[in-house]
DNA sequence: CGCATCATTGATAAGGCTCAATTTAGGTGG
DNA sequence: CCACCTAAATTGAGCCTTATCAATGATGCG
């Protein structure tokens, strides 16, 4: 961190403000994490140019199922929420995006899910419109959007082994290896996490309801497997917790 | 699909065998359900060129979780079925493909999903290596197949609500009504559908046992609303099944 | 400090699963 | 061509996991 910002001073410096990283970029702790890393100063430049960063409090709205698609987001704090509203109001949550993570723009011409903030969030909002035109001349920057988008879908896939095929403490012992997984790589600790939605959220995630989240979550606490705090959790055993993600049960 | 041959004869008298359509093009009735739709003569021949058309026997593989991916798939004849094995043998069943639909240019080095034939399939060929050098001068085919992926990212995360938040009722309903409005569109009649996949396989897709899929069907059955014919259905009352996709059941 | 939301826990019910038996269909060889 | 054999589909009975309904306790915000 310290030699990127070592770095970008001195190429600052050197060549003129023209090839400065903006302010923002300049002390963003999701860049190394983004789609960003793979831009050269001047390219990461334009893309700041095209954009802005946005803040939005928790439970707010980012993008609303059925409006129109004009922005893709960069989240660059906090962690946001994917969902689909069924007709009579039952929900799937789709997943959970955390720092780095990169949202919007494989939607069509309006936004087929809706995205709320869990925690305070900062992300950088760019126009789909201006997006598209970058990506012409920066394919690295495609490049890497696309495999990343490839990720969701086997992400995705994966995630319907789970909801399809997979008991409730399979379940929430895979979400939970996954979230500090994730939070990992994004700079906590990797045995305890944070766990900032409802007991409806990770309900609607796994298609259970809360009460069996909160009961299965009693299990994992009874086993000392885990350990429930305030708006979080400690993996006390995750090579437990890894044998129950992958074990329906035995009935011996 | 007349025109299309004229024009195409007439096209090798003019240019020569250059430009003519490979043989097996000229007779396919999957092209214009294709990806190859978008590409000129010339270019299809460069695609011919670099794939090769396959037989497969029903229950024959494709493709097999693990092993090297070397291989993209389009399906121009029959039925495929994608899924993922679990450690315990228990199975997720990600979806059916048919004439016209494209697989496998989005797996990594290995291919993370098996896929099978369900009935007599006919398949082109193509070396990933080559098709991504073939991709970099037709970016008509890269945008095709972009959408094709983002596609299956939607379709995918409709499933994922269905796994989730869905009933037996609903999820078989579903199910009839999108393999109609699909197979209606690769030819065949929209009330007549063909169910060469095995309770088995249906229970898989849609996170049931092959029990409960026989019990919905009977429901839907006496209801009037499908047919069960030998290896089909035929959908009796499609607005029936419509409502019965997005209703829970009526507790009143 | 009080209210509303969320989380936990308990009791009961139900949707779908498991186990088991029967029927049907498909493929093979006599 | 038919009988046989096996796999698939259907149907039934009972059970289990998870959902539902309800009450209580904890949290946090205004």
């Amino acid at each position: 961190m310290s030699t990127i910002t070592a770095e970008l001073s001195k190429t600052g410096q050197a060549l003129g403000r023209e090839t400065d990283v903006p302010q923002s970029c300049e002390t963003c702790t999701a860049r190394p994490l983004s789609v960003c890393n793979v831009l050269s100063y001047p390219q990461l430049r334009r893309l700041a140019d095209c954009g802005a960063v946005r803040a939005y409090a928790p439970r707010e709205d980012l993008v609303r199922e059925g409006e129109p698609a004009d922005f893709a987001f960069n989240i660059t704090e906090g962690m946001v929420m994917l969902f689909h509203r069924l007709p009579d109001n039952r929900r799937q949550v789709l997943g959970f995006l955390l720092k780095g993570d990169f949202l919007g723009l494989a939607a069509g011409a309006n936004y087929d899910l809706s995205v709320q903030a869990l925690t305070p969030v900062k992300a950088c909002r760019f126009p789909r419109q201006g997006l598209r035109r970058l990506l012409l001349k920066m394919p690295k920057l495609e490049e890497e959007l696309l495999a990343r988008a490839s990720d969701e879908l086997v992400a995705a896939r994966a995630h319907l082994s789970l909801l399809g095929r997979k008991t409730a403490i399979e379940r929430l012992s895979i979400l939970l290896l996954d979230l500090a997984d994730r939070q990992a790589r994004v700079g906590g600790s990797c045995s305890e996490i944070e766990l900032p939605m409802t007991r409806i959220d990770i309900a609607d995630h796994l298609g259970l309801t809360p009460e069996t989240v909160s009961r299965s979550l009693a299990v994992l606490r009874r086993l000392k497997a885990i350990q429930v705090t305030a708006g979080g959790a400690k993996l006390l055993k995750p090579d437990l917790l890894r044998s129950l993600a992958e074990a329906p049960e035995h009935h011996s």
